[in-house]
DNA sequence: TTATTAATTGTCGTTTTGACAATTAATAAT
DNA sequence: ATTATTAATTGTCAAAACGACAATTAATAA
């Protein structure tokens, strides 16, 4: 068999910024890093790139072990090449970025993993580069959800606005009037409003709306620009 | 040494798709392949990441290997990494695209390797995935482009709006209405106004232009909309 | 019955957008 | 020298979007 003669051969591995929300505030998700070096200190969840396997594929497998969640929304960052950053041995790392329900994951919660949620501004320090991979998940974010209804991915089937409002404020770390805010989501038209209501947070309670599947498929892809003052 | 185990080890390489504008159309640079499989046909620059430098550090030396050119505008794609991609053994490829002035680089065109421009609607069928990548890296170079002044950076220091004009034109595959577009592109307040004129596309011709290099710093990040309808 | 609270709908002046027209500065033709 | 021609530039205006702010509504608690 034929080769590239003399090349350096590199391991390749993915790492996935898992973010969730609880109603109150963004979260990510972490695991005690289960072997050496740095072993049980926290970390992203990650794993080696397979030989059969891209390194999307790799990512989906990783979460569906340690989640147990299948089609989660799931988006290639950046790759992470230095060549120190893994004391070891080389390793470059594909960061991915993932938004979940945070309440889907509880249900099927793997024990046999010691993952943990922990609040986006008050985390543990975690191996090798991942920190600066949060900072820039965090960013990317924020760039997206900006222009795409991607927050959505990090609700229950069935949210209100209010909740709605909250996660935007979180992830972007700002306050939105709630007024203009309401009429912007709708104007987009993604949405549809049920008859039911959430009375949990308000005497007056707020409608539960759930996404337009046709019209969220379509516009996935389109501008919508969904923050006051996007220009600078 | 300890090393992780067990875990397969891969290439890693870089492609550029390499954009310039004559003026008329949006090119991209080719090279010829110098190894095999699939020697002496179209492909992409690029090149295998060493043992001491960084994906983004490979991008950046094959571009000045093989275009003479430094301190490009270099972006990072995405990564390729579907284990079949190369026939002859396993190899992940970073894609990055770049803008460059064609005219600086005809100057410091470097013969050694057979480059060649090619009109982006008019290309030779590539080797591998890079005819995926080229498709890839239009539609980002579309996206960053309504959002981001980037496009600059495939003019000369001094150009005319009529030029930038056609190269938006050019870049979105689409008609922009010439009145509406001057008023865009100046109240974004990134350009100076030269006293010089270019005076070979018209009798009346039309004024020069700079960046502001400070205010192109400083809204290097900043959300623009540079594309009339851009939600859809 | 009233006070309270949060959700929802409404108002309005300013800015931005985009369709379209008029003017201007040069050269080429008469 | 005057006029026609051409492309660059500036201008107009109605519709839509934006964002600051107020009023109303639907429930519960006092």
């Amino acid at each position: 068999m034929i080769e590239y003669s003399g090349q350096p051969h590199y391991l390749v591995a993915v790492d996935c910024i898992v973010f969730g929300f609880d109603g109150e505030h963004l979260k990510i998700l972490l695991v005690k890093r289960g072997l050496e070096p740095e072993i049980n200190k926290w970390s992203l969840m990650g794993g080696f790139v397979g030989p059969d396997e891209s390194p999307d594929d790799a990512a989906n497998r990783v979460l569906k072990k340690m989640t147990g969640l299948e089609g989660v929304y799931l988006e290639q960052m950046q790759i992470y090449g230095e060549p120190k950053r893994d004391p070891i041995e080389r390793t470059l790392s594909v960061g991915y970025f993932a938004l979940i329900d945070i309440h889907k994951y509880e249900e099927q919660l793997n024990d046999d993993y010691e993952a943990e949620w922990f609040l986006i501004n008050d985390r543990p320090k975690l191996i090798f580069d991942h920190n600066e991979m949060v900072a820039d998940a965090r960013k990317k974010l924020r760039y997206k959800a900006a222009l795409h209804p991607i927050l959505f991915e990090m609700l229950p089937k069935k949210f209100t606005i209010p909740q709605l409002h909250i996660l935007f404020e979180e992830v972007n770390d700002t306050e939105i009037d709630t007024r203009n805010f309401s009429r912007k989501i709708s104007s987009t038209g993604l949405l549809i409003k049920l008859a039911e209501k959430d009375r949990s947070g308000s005497k007056k309670g707020a409608f539960y709306f759930k996404l337009d599947k046709k019209k969220y498929a379509a516009n996935a892809q389109a501008f919508l620009n969904l923050m006051p003052n996007l220009k600078v």
